[in-house]
DNA sequence: TCAACACCTTGATTCAGATCAAATGAAGGC
DNA sequence: GCCTTCATTTGATCTGAATCAAGGTGTTGA
């Protein structure tokens, strides 16, 4: 356990997205009290990997600040993400040791962590808990369908606007100017991390946010912050017929 | 429960996948009863469609016979799949009542059903259930994102292999001439149905079919009936580094 | 026996996005 | 202030898969 760890150990826990998301639902006081005393956080660095493709990962997480991805390669070095985490989102699956997939964190990050073992035991004791995580677990199943749908079948500035729409969306909370149907804020992720996201280049990522300012969806200022002028545009960009259900 | 009883249980209604997935772990006997109780079949014919995206879904339900795929479709009529579901997968989300994708029979089909409700307080009850649909629904999870992988980053010929190699898999216990090391099947899926799941038009699926047949990776016979010589370099043709986990 | 139809294959051409190749720009170290 | 480094943009060219366009094959039903 780092310095870091231990101070954030002792500070208050309210901050804590699995206690509200996972349990909080149907819980009870006991169960509460319990969870809280099995919970101890972990920082990783920008670009740090938190566990590799088939190694056992010995507990379960949910992202308090920070942002971090999953991402499979193949042998050749082709990569695709397959998952973006945000603050309150679940990683860890409980009843299987090996992760699937790379977990790093883009940026810095904080995670409020279970020992997997311990998390198990208590799911098995307290239903809410298991009711509650396969609630979270369907969502990210939709999510991951909805993804399937613009890695198949979109254009390259469809899938742009729609990435763009889900990070806005998430931080709909910390944006700016929400009043005045400006959207700001601030790209967690690389051009290169965009693209593996998206299943494109690098450079078609690159030339598809260029095109997305020349035709006045969005406006830049430098590399990584993005104002949206109006989220409806963005969404017809996106091809999206539905309200951008992936959000959930 | 007793052996013994499991295989009285078994006996009355051995073809029921729900009751072997969803419950059998950990269940005990009354539980098993209760579903037994609960449970009825619907039949469809090829073409028909189960459930519209967005409509009301009031059971949840696991494949007994013949292949059901989900899809959805973009307002121009772009159209992906997002899951294939064959003999004992489930479809369903309990704790929503609206389904986000169109369920298709692609063959004629029989599921056997519980009604969503019923389901619903029966895995209240009966914590071993919603356990036992966690680790489903993780799985299911973990094929989605192996399909993002072949969505985002693969050529159309590892995409074809890759799609080959999974319904060979999945037919493994039916298929004929196992110990030649040749896997014989037919496809449950038009040309168009491949291209769709695949993100790739009818042509191209039609196209790399032929390459592959020329290659000698594949025999085809008629349209539908394959004969796969050898899995391992169907497996390498996939660009698979892994076994194949999307099988799971 | 032969339309009619659904499904599939193959060929010719086009095009969106990949690849290859510089150039630009911003941030940190000396 | 100047060099180095890394992320990004932009340009030129190439290519894999889409699109457009015939034909072929097998099945159903009159």
């Amino acid at each position: 356990m780092t310095v870091q760890d231990r101070n954030l150990k002792t500070q208050d826990c309210g901050d804590c997205p699995i206690r509200h998301r996972a349990v909080c639902a149907r819980c009870e006081t006991d169960e509460l009290a319990q969870l809280e005393q099995m919970k101890y956080y972990r920082s990783y660095q920008a670009g740090q990997t938190v566990v590799w493709s088939g190694d056992h990962m010995d507990f379960v997480a949910s992202v308090v600040t920070g942002v971090a991805t999953l991402s499979q390669t193949m042998e050749d070095g082709r990569r695709q993400m397959v998952g973006l985490l945000l603050p309150s989102d679940f990683v860890g699956r409980p009843g299987r040791d090996t992760v699937a997939y790379d977990v790093t964190a883009t940026t810095d990050l904080v995670m409020c962590c279970f020992r997997k073992k311990a998390f198990e035991t208590m799911m098995i004791a307290t239903p809410s808990v298991a009711q509650r995580l396969l609630e979270m677990t369907l969502d990210e199943l939709d999510s991951a369908r909805e993804w399937m749908l613009l890695l198949g079948r979109k254009t390259a500035r469809e899938k742009i606007a729609s990435l763009l729409a889900i990070i806005a969306r998430r931080n709909a909370g910390l944006m700016l100017k929400r009043a005045t149907g400006r959207l700001v804020f601030d790209l967690p992720l690389t051009r290169e991390e965009m693209s593996d996201y998206l299943g494109l280049t690098l450079e078609t990522v690159s030339r598809q946010m260029s095109a997305l300012r020349k035709s006045g969806v969005i406006e830049l200022e430098g590399k990584r912050h993005v104002v949206v002028n109006d989220f409806d545009l963005l969404m017809e960009e996106a091809g999206d017929d539905s309200d951008g259900g992936m959000l959930s």
